[in-house]
DNA sequence: ACATCAATTCGATAGTCATCGAAATGTTGA
DNA sequence: TCAACATTTCGATGACTATCGAATTGATGT
């Protein structure tokens, strides 16, 4: 299995209502999209264009992260979001089944 | 435009919310997922899978319309749910572009 | 007309969640 | 050590929603 690996990752009925329900809100929705620009973004950088306190946002990285679509990782005392494609993309796999 | 055009529908941002929050809800994913087996289904077969009350059923049914996921024919006392496939397909497009 | 059955509407309730301000934590540079 | 800054945690609040039972609507067959 490589970085470039062809397999998708199966995902459980909990991720898979985790990743339906950060969804679900049209901020982190946004907030996807500003990071999906990219591939990362810091978080710092995210409050200059949502209009949302540093509470709220740190509460949507958290939705996000624990439903697997984005990795957060600190940079000294900043944070930098990270995009998970494949989650996504196994997630859109999952729906496609329907 | 035919029945396999292959152009997708546009969904408008409101839209688009309307279906992720249709989706966020487990027991609407699993009505889906049951509709899906077929092509439609009827609310009086879908009762007997899902462990729910009239009412509450009445109630997903018209989320899921309001989101343009299902068509509801009502036919005679019955009602006819119809998975609109081409909706749902559209916001995978959607979000396979973030 | 009437009884029956499918579905909807209504009103209420309990649980969830987005949001915030304030306080706390952790990091950096002086 | 200290001040400044980014982020997190805490506690509270208001809005939303899944759920139900009861009452209603609408269709069918007798």
């Amino acid at each position: 299995m490589t970085k470039t690996a062809t397999k998708r990752a199966q995902l459980s009925d909990r991720q898979v209502e985790l990743i339906a329900r950060a969804l679900a809100d049209p901020r982190r929705h946004a907030i996807l999209k500003q990071i999906g620009e990219g591939d990362s973004m810091m978080c710092s950088d995210l409050r200059e264009c949502q209009p949302i306190s540093a509470a709220t946002l740190s509460h949507h990285m958290k939705e996000l992260e624990a439903a697997g679509l984005v990795e957060i990782i600190r940079e000294g005392k900043f944070a930098r979001l990270i995009l998970q494609r494949h989650v996504l993309h196994a997630y859109l796999d999952h729906l496609s089944r329907i």
